[in-house]
DNA sequence: CTATTGACGGGGT
DNA sequence: CACCCCGCCAATA
């Protein structure tokens, strides 16, 4: 991957507060790489700079955690919640409530 | 050059 | 909800 693009997207992982959510979606387009959600994914999934982020506080589009079933996706469940992020009964987010940036998140 | 592969996203049935 | 299909794009074979 381009230097460019990890950048951009550690960036904006970054900004994501406690307590909010975003989407890989909306990491790479506010990063300025629309249309590259995957390479978010592959981004935090396999580069070493991400596992000092929070990365936990990124999900698919509608707030569904990605990978389901995997240990990964409970250890995720496990850090937005003590993040103080609810889930519903089937383990989803509410993005209209937590997603982050507000701007991108708004009917 | 083509084919495959993804922590993805959206649409249709 | 379950599938199925397609678009997306960089890396890799």
């Amino acid at each position: 991957m381009s230097p460019d693009f990890e950048r951009a997207v550690i960036a904006a992982v970054r900004a994501i507060p406690a307590g909010r959510v975003s989407t890989y979606g909306t990491v790479a387009a506010v990063a300025g790489y629309p249309r590259h959600a995957r390479h978010v994914g592959a981004l935090l999934a396999h580069a070493d700079a991400a596992l000092a982020l929070p990365w936990f506080r990124v999900l698919g589009s509608g707030g569904r955690i990605a990978r389901p079933g995997t240990a990964g996706a409970d250890q995720q469940r496990i850090l937005l919640e003590h993040d103080g992020i609810e889930l519903d009964s089937k383990g989803r987010v509410d993005v209209w409530r937590y997603g982050w940036p507000p701007s991108c998140f708004m009917r």
